[in-house]
DNA sequence: AAACTTACTGACTAGTCAGTCAGCATAGCC
DNA sequence: GGCTATGCTGACTGACTAGTCAGTAAGTTT
């Protein structure tokens, strides 16, 4: 039974996800989940002593998701700057409303009522942090780039990224479609790569 | 009376605000703004026929006040460089938990629920685009600095000056107390100027 | 001075919410 | 076969919510 116990433990979290990227944080409640997931209220409350409990869980899976794609993409075999790009690139939303995203964003507006969820946030914000600098050092040990301040510049490039993330997600996409292309050009710059951007 | 009348309806907007900035979008009940106005709560529902349209009510006074700032700036007598510094860096947070972006990120966790709350946030995106990449036209028409795609170079600092934000406002400001200085930078590359920033 | 409008309130309601609880079924152990 | 632990539920509750409504007081118009 511990198996079957432990399916329908993971089908509430992700019928947690489900919720919020539809209808969000607000305005979710045990009851959608629990209808979602196709068990009653007072399973969800079994199996997590709060509302803030299971968000917490929910927002910790998606996490570890974040993190270990990361930690994938780091050991890929290519060069730093296709890695970073794929770090950086690959992460802005597919288009407007994408799911990621709105997960990112509606958590942002929970993180003050939700102590334990912006030690999660603040961890992960410092893991991208972590990689993309690492990245920018060894590209530049082995010649690909110069750079002369790599935290710095990870933090530039990862605070414009969520920014046009953001834009991107919530507004409407048309002054945003670029983004990927507005990435690169900074990356170009920012990198000190051989300017070969038509920009 | 009437003067009376709209004093009190303006100390409910302020009211809105000041709770949202405390507790949280999600958080905010009638109720609680209707103590801090000191007023019944009949008289919050008098004024306003919803919850929603008080909320809208508040936000569209917060993106005025943003608006006339905005044009305060680009009408003064100064460098078009100066003038974007002042605008950009200018809107950066004050600190962590800083009030006019804690409004905003949780405003952009609520748009997907209020939809003219949506088109108030993408109009006074535009704004500030629009005013920003005059101001970047008219200084290379002046001949302070070159830059090839004035609109392009718009979105790349307002979105870069929007992640840090994010960063600096929910997160320790540690990593990012030199949110200022990783912007000036990002504007010495952006506009072409002569390098003359330590970094 | 009567009729009407504006500004406002206390008391209320219908509905929703997270969380509780007593109890049931099944499985493993003695 | 009895005993206990785990997994699970239906029925419930107390707290709280946005919004309503009848009524009042004061000013304005006729």
């Amino acid at each position: 039974m511990a198996r079957d116990a432990d399916a329908r433990k993971s089908a509430i979290l992700a019928a947690v996800a489900e919720v919020i990227v539809e209808i969000g944080f607000t305005a979710m409640t045990v009851a959608d989940v629990a209808r979602r997931a196709e068990v009653s209220t007072a399973l969800v409350h079994y199996h997590f002593s709060s509302k803030s409990d299971l968000i917490r869980a929910a927002i910790s899976v998606a996490g570890e998701e974040e993190r270990s794609s990361r930690e994938a993409i780091a050991a890929r075999d290519a060069s730093a700057q296709d890695r970073i790009a794929e770090m950086l690139i690959g992460s802005l939303p597919e288009g407007p409303d994408d799911p990621t995203w709105l997960l990112w964003i509606e958590t942002w507006g929970e993180i003050r009522r939700l102590p334990e969820v912006r030690r999660l946030m603040e961890d992960l914000d410092r893991h991208e942090l972590e990689s993309i600098s690492a990245l920018i050092v060894s590209g530049r040990a082995n010649g690909e780039f110069a750079c002369e301040d790599p935290v710095a510049t990870a933090q530039r490039l990862v605070a414009l990224r969520d920014g046009l993330a953001v834009q991107r997600t919530l507004f409407s996409a048309s002054a945003v479609e670029d983004a990927a292309r507005l990435l690169r050009s900074a990356m170009s710059r920012n990198l000190g790569l051989p300017s070969d951007d038509p920009f």
